[in-house]
Order: C-alpha cells, then structure tokens, then sequence
RNA sequence: GCGCCCGUAGCUCAGCUGGAUAGAGCGUCUGACUACGAAUCAGAAGGCCGUAGGUUCGAAUCCUGCCGGGCGUACCA
C-alpha cells in the first residue's frame, strides 16, 4: 500500500481524493459520470466505513447483475490510497474499510484548515422583523434562531454575510398601539415616556385592547387612516410618538435577542425606505416596465396592482386606493436595495453600541457618521411559510423589471410556525373556547395577546437552570452560577428551535421546552462539560497542558492495535462519525435544514457519552492507550464545540 | 374552488437527491453512582411508515387517486 496523503484532509476533502482516483481507474473503462460518484456511508462499521453505490445505477445502465459488476470493479480499486480492504457487500454496493490510524491523523491535522471557499461577493440575512409594537414571542424566537444560525454557518464557510433586522417603523401595528395611547388612553409623548413598566410588556396587553376595541369600533377606522398617514409624513405629534414607541421596543427586542447571542449589523427601516424615496424610484422602475398597472374600476379600483405569474384571475395591490402604499411596495423596494439595484443608499448613524461593535440603523437625514450596507449577491430572507404568497410577488417584482439573476438569488428561507398546544394556553391561564379544545394546536396571535412571550420563556429556562447549578455547584459564587444558568437556558431554547425540520409546525408544550434530559441543549453542554472535565483534571493532577497535548506524540505513531478489539471499534466509530460535522454544515447550508447539524450533534454526543462510561482516560496506565484515548476526546471536544458555536450554544465550562 | 405543507412507535419527531435489518427523545419496565460529574449510561417492550394503485432489481422516500389535518389565497404583515 502506498502512502499518498500527507498533512491534513477533512472528510469532503478525502472523499474528493479518493473519488478522483476511483474515476481515473474506472473513466475509460465504464460509462460513469461524475454524478453518481457520490461517497456515503455503510449502516454499520461490520461492513466497512464508506460505501460505494455507484455499482447498482451502472448495472442497469450496462445490463449486468449488480454484485457481479461490483465484483468485476473490486480489483481495479485494489490501490486506493488509505483503503485498506475493499470488498461487495449487499445488493452491490463497494464498500471500503480505510487505514483508521493514517485516517485518523489527517482528520486530526485538519481541525481548524478551511475545507471551503467563498462562492459570494457578500450574502445578506434578513432575520427577527418583529412589528415594533409590541412584546418578542416564541414564533419570533425561532426565526431569530434560524437567521442568526445561518449566518453562523455561512460565516464558517467563509462567506461575507450581513445581518438586517429590518423595522416595520411605520406600518398599521405600529399605527394600532398609538392608537391606543392617545385616542384610548389619552396619553403624550411625555406621558409614554414615563412609563415605567416593561415597555414591551405593556404595549403587548394595550395592542389586544386596541385590537378588540377596533372591532367593535370600526368607525375609527379614519382615525388610524389620519394616523398612518402623519407617521408617513412625520407630522407631530403622531409621527413622534410613533417613533418612541418603535425605538423603545425595538431596544426591548434588542435585549430579548441578546440574552441569546442574536446579533445583527444593520436595522433598515420602512420609515428610511420612505424619507429616501426608495420606493418612488422603485414604483417608477415598475411603472415604467409595466410590472404594475392602474385599476380604473371593479373591486380593486383607483389601486396600482401587480398581475401573478401562475394565477391570471389574481391581483396582488401594490399601492392602496388612498395612495399609500403596501407593505410588499415597500418589501419589493428594499430587496431592489439588498442587491444594490436602486441608485442610492440609506444613511446611517449608530443605534447601539457593545465592545467597540456598532449596530446602526438607517436614517433619511444625513448624519455625521455614517456607514455602508447593502448591495448584496445573494439574499436570505427569514420568513415563516404563510408569507410565501408576499415573497413570490417581491421576487417576481424582481423579475419583471428585469432583475432575473437578483430573482433567483433572492431565497426565501421559510419555516413553519410556533403553536401553541391547549395544554400550554391553559398554563398562560388563557381561556380557550370549547370548539378550540377540540383543535391540536392554537395559533400564536398577537392581536388577541395568544402567546409565550420570549423573556418569560427565558426567565423560566433561566430560573430552572439556576436551580440545577446550584444543587450541583456549590462551590461557585453566584454570580457564576448566574452565568452558567443563562448559557444553559439559552443552550435549550436554541437547540429547541433547531431540533424540528423547518416544515415541521413546534406545537410548543413547556414541559418539553424546558427539559435540560434527552435531545436538548443541555445534553450536548454537559457532553462537552465532561470532557472538559477530563482535561482540566490533567492539568490539576498531572500539570498537563495544551502543550503537551501537541507533543504527545500522535504524528510519530499511534498503536491502534494495542486497544482491545472492542476498543478499538468503539474509538473508530466516535472517530468517523464526528470526521462528518462539515459534511453536516455543508448539507445543512445547501438544504437549509439545520435541523440535521442539531441531530449531528446530538449523535455525536451519545456516542461520546457510551464511550466515556466505557474506557477511562485519568486512571489508565497505559502510557499509549491513555495517549490515544486523550487524541480522541480531544478530537471530539474540537468538532462538538464547532457545531455548538455553529448553532449558538454557550459551552459553560462547569454546570 | 385554487396553491403550498403535513400524516412514521402511546406522545414529540429524524430518516439527504429511491438502496443494505425503519431510527431518536419523552413516557413505561429492568439494571448501573464511596464519580474522568447519574443533566449520564446499559437493556427491554412498542411500528401493515394514513389508504389504494403505479414506476423498478429495489419505495417511508418518486408519480396518481382517495381519506384526514394545517396554512395561504386582505386596500394586515
């Protein structure tokens, strides 16, 4: 066996080399191509470590018994590099069994190389969008969670992303809640200012009074009309008072966001997108292309509409019968603006500032500093599925204006929503109908106050885990406990809102948010504690260090074979599973299901908690064995503690 | 009506472009702590993958019909 590979390889690049090698000994020899050269996995380490399918699409290509092809292919891949064995197994597949110890020292090396490149200029995120009127609920705690963790992910790639939190600033839910203060509760600014409660708390129970108000009054109707159309303008007293509320609740936001670790670059604001006249110029962009077109009579008349693709009977209002326009005008604006397609740029000036790190938000008004955002190659927007119908109409906006490219760049990551069970809204003392009883899930509605909010749910998560801490760790002060109790509580929120596929509706049910046992946040924190447990303690007692750990002799030789065979199969299986965690990324960027990183992870860690109940790493005396048994935890802790950065969950080094 | 999505173990969910014996967690039952932390581990029980057809060497996965459920189809977002 030759020796071919040198330094490091992760698992996609040494699928890649032994792919161009498998094609360059089959090429002339069979009609293959490249696509069915794919590389997985067998179900089980008995049969060998990677699998070869492409024998099964062949035969039937070429008319032979699959097994019988395989068996013929079998000696001409006799020389893979790093296969040890190589042999047909099941209805035809090639399944190879690598050198685990040569395997084994290039994922190692490889820790910490770049597997990938950039493939964009810059991409840009559009996550969070709460209306700025009122309090952060768990539907909006998961689209924060898949924006925030995309981004993540994209960065790790090496991607130059930006993070927009766009700020409805001057739509109808903002218009409701200073409704509420100055026609129902016949408040000033001066009056709002003083409000001394939780700003967001407090406007969430006023928005269902004005909501229900509204309905029973829809006279005042014109009064909101009267209102939109002074915040649009910025006449006072209303565009004012709009203002502060948005801004206050925003900050409110801000903090729920914080507590865990979303982050964002930039806040664009409709209010920008307005003052700029961005949407003048796109609305005459549309005009012009005949995208949109006047209504002179029907039911939509004296509107500008949009005509849709797929559905000829439909029409979609862009610009309202009062003039003003819709919350898609202004989306189709702003995604013109993402990709750099309108003439200008918003301003800026810093909305908040945290370690040196400024978050700006856009202005119409020139300001003294200023910065520069936007002009993207590609664009997420993070937005639940029921708003699929919108998106298709800003993309086809695109389109129509002759923006093709920007259209198929601009993807709508789209999720399922948060729900609530009955169980749960009995909890939040809600009452429930006796026809919603029958149903399996409710709908959030923040115009009936139906929700969790997102700071009780952490103030829950926060208290249980402070408990649990304490109980465990009473040594600490407490304020560490503090800390470590916050990092566990956003540990099983995020990992709660990554574990379900994006289609799958969370019927949320406490019990099962709040759980730290099982497939949770928690687990994978406590995997990752114990080992580093493990390395602490070697420092204590044997004074060992991160140095030694370099120089503990893993290049020279690592005597696999003096493990017990089980051993042995134990150490290999933790090995090739955590070898996969950037096929993992890679699959969950491109399927945008990071679901799969989550359940990765918590594989990874089942493994490695069997495999710590089973072999010992302080108390062994075998100088080698306890070696190799070190390299593994350590190549665990490295991978585990990636995909935890990835997905945003703190690693607490005690809890 | 039309469009999109879902139906897998008692419950909550995985199962990638069709592939080797359908997997987890919770719950239930049996075991394992004078500890590299039991927020853990080992084991057991539990499934005509909604239903009927089709495509093929092979279907939980692809196609069609049906049944059951959700969402969207606003001059709200």
């Amino acid at each position: 066996m030759q020796i071919c590979y040198n330094g490091w390889l992760s698992m996609i690049q040494y699928k890649a080399k032994l792919k161009e090698q498998i094609r360059r000994v089959l090429m002339d020899k069979y009609p293959l191509q490249e696509a069915q050269l794919e590389i997985s996995y067998t179900p089980h380490a008995k049969m060998g470590d990677l699998a070869l399918p492409f024998p099964l699409q062949l035969a039937k290509k070429i008319k032979k018994q699959p097994r019988e092809l395989a068996a013929e292919i079998v000696p001409l891949l006799s020389d893979l590099c790093g296969v040890d064995r190589i042999e047909v197994a099941g209805p035809g597949f090639i399944n190879l069994f690598l050198n685990r110890r040569d395997f084994f020292l290039l994922q190692v090396n490889s820790l910490h190389k770049p597997t990938f490149q950039p493939e964009e200029k810059k991409t840009i995120i559009e996550h969070t969008n709460i209306n700025p009127n009122k309090a952060a609920h768990v539907g909006h705690l998961r689209n924060a969670v898949l924006g925030d963790t995309l981004g993540r992910c994209l960065k790790y790639k090496g991607e130059n992303v930006e993070i927009q939190n766009y700020i409805d600033d001057t739509g109808i839910q903002v218009v409701d809640v200073t409704f509420g203060f100055m026609d129902m509760e016949h408040k000033t600014l001066k009056d709002i200012q003083m409000i001394e409660e939780k700003f967001d708390y407090y406007c969430w129970d006023l928005y269902t009074r004005v909501s229900s108000h509204l309905e029973e009054h829809p006279e005042a109707q014109s009064r909101k009309s009267e209102i939109l159309r002074k915040i649009e303008e910025g006449e006072p007293p209303e565009a004012k008072i709009a203002e502060f509320i948005s801004r206050r609740i925003l900050k409110a936001h801000l903090e729920t966001m914080k507590r865990i670790d979303v982050r964002y670059d930039v806040l664009p604001c409709e209010s920008s997108i307005l003052g700029r006249k961005f949407w003048d110029e796109a609305f005459s962009l549309l005009k012009e292309k005949g995208a949109v077109y006047f209504v002179d009579k029907g039911i939509n008349k004296d509107c500008w509409v949009m005509k849709l693709d797929d559905d000829e009977e439909r029409e979609k209002i862009i610009v309202r019968s009062d003039g003003t326009v819709t919350y898609v005008g202004k989306d189709i604006a702003y995604q013109l603006w993402k990709f750099g397609l309108l003439q200008k740029d918003f301003y800026y000036e810093p909305f908040t500032e945290e370690n040196g790190r400024i978050l700006w938000i856009s202005t119409a008004e020139p300001k003294p500093e200023t910065a520069s955002f936007g002009d993207g190659s590609l664009v997420y927007n993070v937005i639940d599925t029921r708003q699929s119908y919108l998106q298709k109409i800003v993309v086809q906006g695109l389109r129509s204006l002759g923006f093709q490219d920007q259209a198929d760049k601009s993807i709508h990551f789209s999720y399922e929503m948060v729900a609530l069970s009955p169980k749960s809204l009995e909890e939040l003392g809600q009452k429930i109908s006796s026809e919603d009883k029958e149903r399996n899930f409710l709908e959030v509605s923040g115009r009936k106050g139906l929700g969790v909010k997102a700071d009780d749910l952490l103030d829950r998560l926060e208290q249980k885990a402070y408990l649990e801490v304490e109980k465990r760790n009473q040594d600490l002060p407490s304020e560490q406990r503090r800390l470590i109790a916050r990092q566990i509580a956003t540990g099983a929120l995020r990992y709660f809102m990554l574990k379900f596929t994006r289609n799958s509706i969370i019927v949320f049910d406490f019990e099962e948010a709040l759980s730290f046992e099982g497939e949770t946040g928690p687990y994978l924190q406590y995997s990752l504690v114990r080992i580093n447990s493990i390395f602490r303690k070697l420092k204590e007692r044997e004074n060992f260090t991160e140095k030694d750990l370099q120089t503990l002799g893993i290049d020279e030789d690592i005597p696999l074979d003096t493990l017990s065979e089980q051993e042995q199969e134990d150490f290999w299986e933790l090995v090739i599973y955590a070898s996969q965690f950037e096929e993992e990324i890679q699959h969950s960027v491109r399927s945008l299901e990071f679901s799969h990183i989550a359940k990765f992870a918590f594989n990874l860690c089942q493994k490695f908690n069997a495999y710590y109940h089973k072999y010992q790493v302080l108390a062994e005396r075998d100088k080698s064995t306890k070696s190799i048994r070190i390299w593994t935890i350590q190549f665990v802790r490295e991978v585990l503690s990636n995909v935890l950065c990835l997905m945003g969950i703190p690693q607490p080094m005690r809890m």
